[in-house]
DNA sequence: AAGGAGGGTTTTTTT
DNA sequence: AACCCTCCTT
C-alpha cells in the first residue's frame, strides 16, 4: 500500500472511531485493557493512542510500545510518522520484547557475569550446545533427542524458572534429564559468552529483580507503556512489564484471547483474562466491530470459534455485506490442490487484472508451500514466501556467519567447532576431540587451548600446521574487523577468497546450476553486509550479528518491499497473524494437518482449542473472498495416505457433508 | 582424514 | 522424499 492511500484510510478511520475506541484512545493514564476481536483495528487503536499522547505533550521517547514482530514495529513507526509528520521531533521507542531486552542487556549484563559482548545463539546453535550437554549425561536408551530437551528447557525459561529451581517441576524422565541438561546447557552457554533467545527475556528479568538501581533507571525512562498482542505474553514478559510500570501504572494492552496461538511457546492467556486483577482499577474496552471481513466470512469465523470453551465471549459484528459465499473445495491430492488454486489465481490475475498482492495462501506446516511454489513458478506468477528464514538458514551463510562470530567473540565454541574444519583443512575429528578433552581438563575454552596444543606435540604434523595457520587467520581477521568495522563486506569477501570457499562449493555441488545458485547466495550475503555498513550509524560486526539474530532477513525486505507489494503471499497461519488480504486461500484443512496430528495425539482439549484458534486466525485474514481447501490424499514420508476432512469444516458449516472418495478399512 | 554408502528418522507453529 | 548420522573404505 502506498503512503497516500494509507494516510487517507487512516484519517477516515480516525474520524469514524466509535465510542469504545475513543475511550481506548483518550484514556491516557492508568491501566487499560483493550479487548478486541479480529479485524477491529487493534493495532491502529494503539497507534492513535500514541499519537494522542504525543499531541498532549508527552515526549515520544518516553513512550515504550512493544509489538509482537519487528515488522509490526516498523509499520507502527511509519504510521506514527505519517500521522504526525514534522510534529514528531523525537523517535518513539517501538520494538519487540527481544530487541528491547538486547538493548538493556548490552548495558548491564556484566552484572550477571556475562560478557557485554555476548553473542545470541539461534535454534541451530542451541541444538549444538544441547547436543554436547547431552553427551556428558548418560541418557541411556530413553531415545531422547536434543530438540525434546530444548523445548522443555525453553518452557522453563519462559516461566522464569532458573536451572537451580527445576527440582519442583520434575514429573517424569524427560523432566529429570532436561533438568540435568538445563544446568549443563546453561554452563556451556555462559562459557561460550552466549545467550539464547529465551535468555534475552529471562536475564533481563533477573537483572531487574536483582539490581533495583538498574530497574529504577529503566522505570524512569518511560511515562507510558503499550503492549500489542497481549494474549501472547508469557510469564517472563509479564514480569518485565509489571516491573516497568510498577510506579505509574500507565499501561495500555491490546489483545484478543481468541487469537492466542502461541501457547506452545509459553504464551499464557490468563494474563489477558486476569488483567483487571493484576492491575487493579483497569479500564476495559471491548471492540467488536469488524471492518475487515464480509458478513459471510464473519459468520464462518463466529461459528468456528464458538466451539471453544473458557473464552471471553465475543461476537464479531460485520460491517461489510457480500453475496460471495465462503467456498469449501476438495481435491484428489495435494498436487491437484496446488495446481487448481494456482490456475484460479492465474486466471483472476491475468484476465481479471486483480493485483497479485491481493492473494494469500495460508497453511499450517512448512512442508505445504513447496508445491504451491512450484506451480507459481511454472505459471510465472510473482510470489513471496513470508516468514521462513530460509536465507540465513543456508549452509553457506551459516558457515560465514560462524566465522564472523568467532572473529567477534573467540570463546563462541559452537561457531568455532563449525568452522575449524570448514572448508576441510586437515583438522579432523580425532584432533578436535583431543583439543576438546584438553580444554575440559584445563578448564578453559577451545580457543585458548589451541596455541598450547600446538606446542604440546601429541598431534600429527599436518594437523599442527593447519591449526597454526587457522589460528593466525582468525587473529588477523578479528584484528582487521575491530579496526575497520565499515569494511565488513570487503573483509568477508577477502576471507572467502583466502579460505577458497568457492572451490569448496564447486566440490560439493555437481551441477553448474547449483554452483551458480550457491555463489549467488554468497553475493547476496556480501551485499547485505555492505548495505548494513552504509545504513548503520555506527556499524560494528557485533551489531550486525544482533541485527540478523533479531530481524532475520530484514535487510532484504527494504529492497523487496516494492516487489513484495505486488506478489502473492505464501505463509503459515502463525506468520499471517495481524495481516489481511482481499483473497485468502486456506489450504490443507484435514485431520492431522489442521488440527495438527500432534495436537490430536495429545488428546487434550486445550491443544485442539489452540488449533481451532489457528483456523480462526486464518479465516479472519480474508477481507472479501475466502476459499478453504482440502485434499483427499496426501504424501507423507514417501507414502500416499488418505486424508479425512478437518473437524473444523463441520463446525464452520452446518451443512458440510463431503462425499468421501476413499474406502474405510475396518 | 575424507568421502561415500547405507540405514534410520522425520515436522507443528517462531521472537 | 529428504535429511542426518554412522560406519566403512580408501
Amino acid at each position: 500500500m502506498h503512503f497516500s492511500d494509507f494516510d487517507r484510510r487512516l484519517m477516515d478511520r480516525l474520524a469514524s472511531l466509535n465510542p469504545a475506541q475513543q475511550s481506548a484512545v483518550t484514556t491516557l493514564s492508568g491501566p487499560v485493557l483493550v479487548l478486541a476481536g479480529a479485524g477491529t483495528g487493534k493495532t491502529r487503536v494503539i497507534t492513535y493512542r500514541m499519537v494522542e499522547l504525543i499531541k498532549q505533550g508527552i515526549a515520544p521517547d518516553r513512550i515504550l510500545s512493544v509489538t509482537f514482530t519487528n515488522k509490526a514495529a516498523r509499520e507502527m513507526l511509519n504510521r506514527t510518522k505519517a500521522l504526525l509528520g514534522s510534529r514528531l521531533k523525537k523517535k518513539p521507542l517501538i520494538s519487540t520484547f527481544h530487541s528491547f531486552c538486547v538493548r538493556v542487556l548490552r548495558q548491564d549484563i556484566d552484572s550477571l557475569g556475562y560478557p557485554k559482548a555476548f553473542t545470541i545463539y539461534d535454534r541451530g546453535e542451541q541444538e549444538s550446545v544441547a547436543r554436547t550437554a547431552l553427551r556428558d549425561i548418560r541418557v541411556g536408551d530413553k531415545g531422547l533427542r536434543p530438540g525434546d530437551l530444548l523445548s522443555r528447557i525453553s518452557q522453563w525459561k519462559m516461566h522464569g524458572i532458573l536451572p537451580d529451581f527445576t527440582a519442583d517441576y520434575i514429573e517424569n524422565d524427560l523432566d529429570f534429564i532436561s533438568a540435568l541438561a538445563y544446568r549443563k546447557y546453561q554452563q556451556k552457554l555462559r562459557a561460550s559468552g552466549a545467550v539464547d533467545f529465551d535468555d534475552l527475556l529471562l536475564l533481563t528479568g533477573q537483572l531487574f529483580e536483582q539490581f533495583p538501581d538498574v530497574l529504577a533507571r529503566h522505570q524512569s525512562r518511560f511515562d507510558h507503556v503499550q503492549i500489542d498482542e497481549y494474549q501472547d505474553t508469557n510469564g517472563t514478559q509479564f514480569h518485565l512489564i509489571e516491573a516497568l510500570v510498577r510506579k505509574h501504572q500507565n499501561l495500555c494492552v491490546v489483545g484478543d484471547d481468541d487469537q492466542s496461538i502461541y501457547g506452545w511457546r509459553g504464551a499464557d492467556v490468563t494474563h489477558i483474562l486476569n488483567f483487571g486483577v493484576s492491575f487493579p482499577g483497569a479500564k476495559i474496552v471491548r471492540l467488536e466491530d469488524n471492518y475487515r471481513c464480509t458478513d459471510k466470512i464473519i459468520d464462518v469465523a463466529n461459528r468456528l470459534v464458538s466451539f471453544n470453551k473458557g473464552r471471553h465471549e465475543k461476537v464479531l459484528i460485520p460491517h461489510k455485506i457480500s453475496d460471495d459465499e465462503v467456498r469449501i473445495e476438495d481435491f484428489d491430492d495435494e498436487v491437484t490442490e496446488a495446481e487448481s488454486i494456482v490456475r484460479e489465481i492465474n486466471y483472476l490475475h491475468r484476465t481479471q487484472e486483480i493485483p497479485a498482492s491481493n492473494f494469500a495462501i495460508l497453511f499450517r506446516t512448512n512442508e505445504q508451500p513447496r508445491l504451491f511454489e512450484t506451480e507459481l513458478r511454472k505459471a510465472k506468477l510473482p510470489y513471496q514466501l513470508v516468514g521462513s528464514q530460509s536465507f540465513f538458514d543456508r549452509k553457506e551463510i551459516r558457515d560465514l556467519l560462524a566465522y564472523l562470530k568467532v572473529f567477534v567473540h573467540p570463546t563462541d565454541e559452537v561457531s568455532l567447532l563449525r568452522i575449524i574444519n570448514t572448508p576441510a583443512r586437515g583438522i579432523g575429528n580425532s584432533t578436535v576431540e583431543k583439543l576438546l578433552a584438553r580444554a575440559v581438563s584445563q578448564g578453559t575454552s577451545l580457543w585458548n587451548i589451541i596455541p598450547d596444543a600446538v606446542r604440546a606435540g601429541d598431534l600429527n604434523a599436518k594437523a599442527v600446521a593447519s591449526l597454526e595457520s587457522f589460528h593466525a587467520l582468525l587473529k588477523r581477521y578479528s584484528y582487521r574487523l575491530s579496526h575497520s568495522p565499515r569494511q565488513l563486506a570487503e573483509c568477508m569477501r577477502d576471507l572467502i577468497g583466502e579460505i577458497h570457499y568457492e572451490s569448496e562449493i564447486q566440490k560439493q555441488y555437481k551441477s553448474a546450476d547449483q554452483q551458480l545458485a550457491r555463489s549467488d547466495i554468497l553475493d547476496q550475503f556480501l551485499d547485505s553486509m555492505s548495505e548494513y555498513a552504509q545504513r548503520a550509524e555506527q556499524p560494528s560486526p557485533s551489531d550486525y550479528l544482533d541485527d540478523i539474530a533479531l530481524n532475520g532477513r530484514d535487510d532484504e525486505s527494504d529492497k523487496e518491499d516494492q516487489l513484495a507489494e505486488d506478489a502473492i503471499k505464501l505463509m503459515t497461519l502463525h506468520s499471517a497473524k495481524g495481516l489481511e488480504f482481499p483473497r485468502v486461500y486456506l489450504v490443507g484443512l484435514e485431520e492431522g494437518l489442521l488440527p495438527h496430528q500432534r495436537s490430536v495425539d495429545a488428546d487434550d482439549e486445550t491443544a485442539i482449542a489452540e488449533e481451532r484458534r489457528l483456523a480462526y486466525v486464518g479465516v479472519t485474514r480474508a477481507e472479501d473472498h475466502l476459499t478453504i481447501s482440502r485434499a483427499n490424499s496426501r504424501m507423507k514420508w514417501g507414502r500416499r495416505r488418505p486424508s479425512i476432512p478437518s473437524r473444523f469444516l463441520f463446525e464452520m458449516r452446518e451443512d458440510f457433508c463431503p462425499e468421501l472418495e476413499f474406502e474405510i478399512e475396518f
